[in-house]
DNA sequence: TCAGATATGCAGAAGACTGACGTAACCCTG
DNA sequence: CAGGGTTACGTCAGTCTTCTGCATATCTGA
């Protein structure tokens, strides 16, 4: 129990008011005190203070119908901004939102695979600063920055085990990059932020439980229950045992072999049997360390992402086919649709949530 | 957002009053004051409106001490009770507590395994009853019924998949308990129920994410996370996949053969090698179903429950040999303290759960 | 220009909390 | 047994937040 406050119930009624506010367009004070049920009287008040601290302004009132023009407000996205960052083995992604988490910029570079760890770092900041710049948002209205990357993460935003990534095991990252900008740092592992933003605007938006496979150069895999990341008392609850005990690890380079991926799914798709499978057996070892996943969460719906997931039913079909006699009752399974920005906009999202905290919002 | 209230504060100031008055003994209002940071008057308002709902008491001021005597008051535990009720398969047991949770009354009775299900239910009638007539609670004092059951249970209370118990399946526990006293009924899995109730007041109480083991004539498992228990989309997460596909079934009965296991674990402590050997392969049975729940979890604690758990140390020392090569960073194993109680007091919880929110506790 | 419709703005009242001040009850000391 | 010290009680005024009702302002259409 927090401490009593007098107040709360404004804090309440703010609450209640950006709610409102944020799900129409130009609401009026009438419109704004039925959505909420309270008063107009204070709605109104609610409104001044929030116009005083910057997150609503007043916008002309609309022209035309009987009465007295009534005011108008609109919910100030602009007041701060979140900036994501999505660390990867070949490349380095940064994308910025506004408080409705629309993108307002994003700027990415490729990195060789085998760069040292400070040569990535440099990258990301370049991005990030980039895309800082492009986008035209002054440093005062950034209001977190949060990065995912492959590996675990402990609570602090270190990152204690990074096989794919050379000396990256031990890095504090969340540090580093708040560092940049003067402002707080988080980082996640990639597979549960793509799965937080599947949850927040992709294929898991009416899903709670879900288990996220990210299938790409990398295969790793997350969980969302009741819509939060589930990280476990090392910081790596579904990576931990997928990763080396059912050889995870070499399922990609496995599949791929001298081709790209590109190349596998395109003769798959006109048949290729040799290509068709190789898929297969891929999907066999995906489904493997799925089921152990699907059977303990018993999860609403399962995303496939990563950038094997372009391949759709070419290779949903057979993860089906493969996880269906390992479960009982398979649960839904679904391609992502958020493409690769997904690790990037889960980060936002993270930033987003310190930032509402931050505004009291 | 619900609705908003002046009266909020209010609530809110009652539930910290309540706080405070029933982790001690008997407090002063100036020590009430203090505890929730409110003033003394608004406590004084606030413990008039709970002595008026029968929530608190004024008792007899201490003596000695400078001064003038200070008014002292306590939590009436005594204003609702939770019934609390086991269906096992070789017995029904039924389990009284006060909203404190401290038990006033317990009952139990044999009933034959393969007992059909009027006959089984009549049998939990019966303790129930019994158990209220003994320890004298007035019908109007009851607050809510819970009972836990093996098998599958859906979000209303009713039981899916009961292979244990004949006739079982589809029977709707929650609505028949709850119908007997005329009050609000809720049936959960045995297992997770006894994971609720080590994390209320036995082996798991500092830990939030849990996997509990139910070792006994029946093998099954619950999980915990931040303390509550994760049911799934069909509502038996944990517990679907470990039942059929790794043989978790027969475990039991191959453990035992012929003779009790009483009389295995007893032979084992003796040093009676093909006891241990039994209890060796038993062990590893159920560290190939706890693996995948541990490794996709990645628990803060494992605790064992059920009759077995008695055997302590002879059990659990193959168990961590087995389970120390399947995960990485083997979690801590415990064994359970709350006995063969455990699906009845987290029954209570459950039950108690709906009490406090029906009495805006 | 007037009537109807809609929104605003002000005043009064109610619920809740706090802080201050005077009063009551008890113990100890002389 | 009387007085002082100590602790707690109880009342009162003041503040914060909200809601309701009524008068006022502004626009459209006839």
């Amino acid at each position: 129990m927090q401490k009593t406050d007098v107040t709360l119930v404004r804090q309440v009624n703010i609450r209640a008011t950006l709610r409102a506010l944020r799900a129409g367009g130009a609401p009026t004070l009438t419109e704004l005190a039925r959505a909420t049920g309270l008063s107009r009287q204070t709605v109104e008040t609610v409104l001044a203070e929030l116009a005083g601290r910057g997150l609503a302004r007043e916008v002309p009132p609309s022209e035309g119908g009987p009465g007295r023009p009534a005011r108008r407000f609109r919910f100030r996205a602009d007041a701060r901004y979140a900036l994501g960052l999505d660390v990867g083995a070949h490349r380095v992604l940064a994308l910025i939102t506004d408080l409705d988490g629309t993108v307002v910029g994003t700027e990415r570079a490729a990195v060789a695979a085998d760069a040292p760890a400070a040569e990535r770092l440099t990258a990301l900041r370049a991005v990030a600063e980039a895309c800082l710049t492009r986008a035209g948002i002054v440093r005062t209205r950034l209001g977190a920055v949060a990065a995912g990357t492959p590996g675990v993460v402990d609570r602090s935003g270190r990152v204690t085990v990074a096989g794919a990534l050379p000396g990256w095991s031990g890095l504090d990252l969340a540090g580093v990059t708040g560092g940049w900008f003067g402002r707080p740092g988080f980082v996640g592992n990639d597979a549960n932020l793509a799965a937080v933003a599947e949850h927040w605007r992709g294929a898991a938006r009416h899903a709670g439980d879900v288990v996220y496979i990210l299938a790409g150069h990398r295969l790793g895999s997350g969980i969302l229950i009741g819509g939060r990341p589930h990280l476990g008392r090392t910081g790596a609850a579904a990576e931990i045992g997928t990763l080396r005990l059912l050889g995870w690890e070499d399922a990609p380079a496995e599949l791929t072999g001298e081709a790209t991926a590109d190349q596998i799914f395109a003769a798959a798709a006109q048949g290729d049997p040799t290509a068709l499978k190789a898929i297969d057996r891929y999907a066999h070892r995906v489904a493997q360390g799925a089921s152990a996943l699907i059977l303990t969460i018993d999860p609403e719906l399962v995303v496939l992402g990563g950038g094997f997931s372009h391949a759709g039913d070419l290779l949903l079909t057979p993860l089906r086919a493969h996880l269906t006699p390992l479960c009982l009752t398979p649960p839904e399974i679904t391609a992502s649709t958020l493409g690769d920005e997904a690790v990037a906009l889960g980060a936002t999202r993270l930033a987003l949530d310190h930032i509402h905290q931050d505004l009291h919002i």
